[in-house]
DNA sequence: CGATAGGGTGCAAACGTTTGCAGGGTCACG
DNA sequence: CGTGACCCTGCAAACGTTTGCACCCTATCG
């Protein structure tokens, strides 16, 4: 291994100059600097990061934790995370909690002390746990929120976060079926405990009145395909003419059971889904879904950290959303003989 | 922050043996150890990684270095390196090349700089270039080989890898297909620059003269849902009754053309396809493919570059596939008038 | 021409661990 | 009772950087 010293022996300088001449070149002389830099890579250098890290207290890495790697929204978000930090200098260091909020806190642990600071994504612990698995970490949220401690005095500030406008999202899908005709929607809920599918309910109902549309909660359901194909059954024994699904994926698992089922999508029943999952575009008839600029998302919640640890003061901030209407949803079906 | 040296004063003895009953408890005296871990956990002492790695010259990282972290194959072997990594562990740094073979030296440098290997799954360089990149760092290929340099002299052992067997699917898929009757079977093959493509390929004409089915090359298609809505239009200009892919997302992407032409699946033409991703069991008609233990690829991924890390004499190897039959394919259709 | 400022460099002390070496104590054995 | 063996612990030196401080030298100004 190539330490310093052997760049400042071959150079002819001390170490130190050898150290300023690669770390902060104007506060060294340029014929020097050359002398250094040329030796350097001569000989092949790499600084060691764990000798710079320990000195400067800095690991310039970051770490991500997500529910589950395979699930295409995060790994969109992974790669955009990854992409803004490797961009910004920073490298990524990942870790799946396989949807289990137990473990949440330990992998935060185990990341938090190699790195500078982390990105949370979509964190399934509750409100307290994911508090105390927080403090005295350097943290961002993506897609959740956490109050501050309602302890008076303690004066720790509110985790900066970044998420989606879910009202919005939902104000829009519900808008696009009321347009259409739809007057009794269908909700497919996620997991109770999500925080974004609690946010999504709450901006369907809000919307409904708005809208006039009549809402029939179907239940909650695991946001997956499996979800969906439970929730298709229900939604056709409500009797609503559309659906609008928690995610995607529930969305596809819907319309792969509808199918199934004999249903005309959307002749017979509109479906609308959330995030826009790559996939989402491909399938027939593809899917009417709530677009999250999910790039943006990774991006703005590595810049978020960066803003913090350069000791800024980050503010945290919804994403708008739009709405993308594909082939799963069409007009009301014609009134029946009921 | 919190140091042995606080420990230490807590506990009442020194930082060597704070150090050691941390760190190999047998060397310490019962009762010590106790008081040390003890303070330990009241202070909240939390290790520091870079001087441990510092002084001991281990990160107790990996790196792993993808195409595409949104390609659900790449997702599935992130996941599963990242299990297996933490369970042994070790942290992991993931970057994502977005398929351009022109970074992965630059990756495989900046991760190798701070881990103690590296896991290089389906690298897009050419050999010479990722024979380079690799100089002096510990990995380990997943579906890659890179045989030794032919440069007499230059020592350099093979670098481990794990595979799958591509023949042994790809016959198994022909097999399957020439048992329903087929006489005439298009492939429609990956990138010409893939490797894991060229072994596709030469396993089905090692297989094609066996199973007595005359092969007919479609073209090289990306390897993508799109690649395939190309291939789907070949194949039917080309008159074949059934069609491999190079994988399941160009499968994915035939079938979904196929509907869109009218074409009856598996009446008209059989599909099957490669990977079996997650989604090929949710489509319908479900796709028939080549199953890949992912989880198992990526875990042998990891138990290879650990068994070099430890000094091992790492085995490479390939593992086992099997053709998984569902919906896409089915008997030749009959004889028509022509 | 003398004083002063400032740029360029080196010395040495950190950063928080781990670990070779050695000292002190205890115990068993001769 | 003496001696050696062995267990437990502490001292101090690493590991490879970065950086405060101090030094020297040159240029500038009065």
């Amino acid at each position: 291994m190539v330490t310093v010293h052997d760049v400042a022996r071959a150079a002819g300088v001390s170490i130190s100059t050898v150290s300023r001449a690669l770390g902060s070149p104007e506060r060294v002389a340029t014929e020097t600097r050359d002398r250094v830099t040329r030796a350097a890579a001569e000989l092949g250098y790499r600084p060691n990061h764990a000798a710079s890290g320990l000195r400067k207290g800095r690991t310039h890495a970051i770490g991500l934790v997500v529910p589950d790697l395979e699930n295409p929204y995060f790994a969109s978000v992974t790669k955009s995370v990854q992409a803004r930090a490797r961009a910004e200098g920073y490298e990524v260091l990942v870790a799946d909690s396989d949807e289990d909020a137990a473990v949440e806190p330990e992998l935060i642990d185990a990341l938090a002390a190699r790195t500078d600071g982390l990105v949370v994504a979509s964190p399934r612990s509750g409100e307290a746990e994911l508090r105390a698995a927080l403090v005295g970490v350097t943290a961002v949220l993506a897609n959740r929120e956490l109050p501050p401690a309602r302890k008076a005095g303690s004066g720790a500030a509110a985790v900066p976060f970044i998420a989606v406008d879910d009202a919005d999202g939902v104000a829009q899908a519900l808008g696009h079926l009321s347009a259409l005709g739809h007057r009794k929607v269908g909700v497919a809920a996620g997991p109770a405990s999500s925080w974004s599918g609690g946010r999504r309910v709450a901006g369907l109902i809000a919307a409904a009145g708005r809208w006039d549309v009549e809402l029939v909660e179907l239940g909650n359901f695991q946001p997956y395909f499996a979800g969906g194909i439970q929730a298709a059954d229900h939604a056709l024994a409500s009797g609503v003419t559309a659906v609008v699904a928690f995610n995607d994926l529930m969305a596809l698992g819907i319309l792969d059971r509808l199918r199934h089922r004999g249903v005309d999508v959307p002749g017979e029943m509109s479906v609308v889904g959330f995030d826009d999952v790559q996939l989402a575009a491909l399938v027939s008839p593809a899917l009417t879904t709530v677009h999250i600029p999910l790039a943006r998302l990774g991006q703005r919640a590595v810049d978020l950290l960066l803003a913090r640890l350069r000791g800024g003061t980050p503010v945290s901030g919804q994403l708008p959303v739009e709405l993308t209407i594909r082939g799963s949803s069409g007009p009301a079906p014609a009134e029946t003989v009921s």
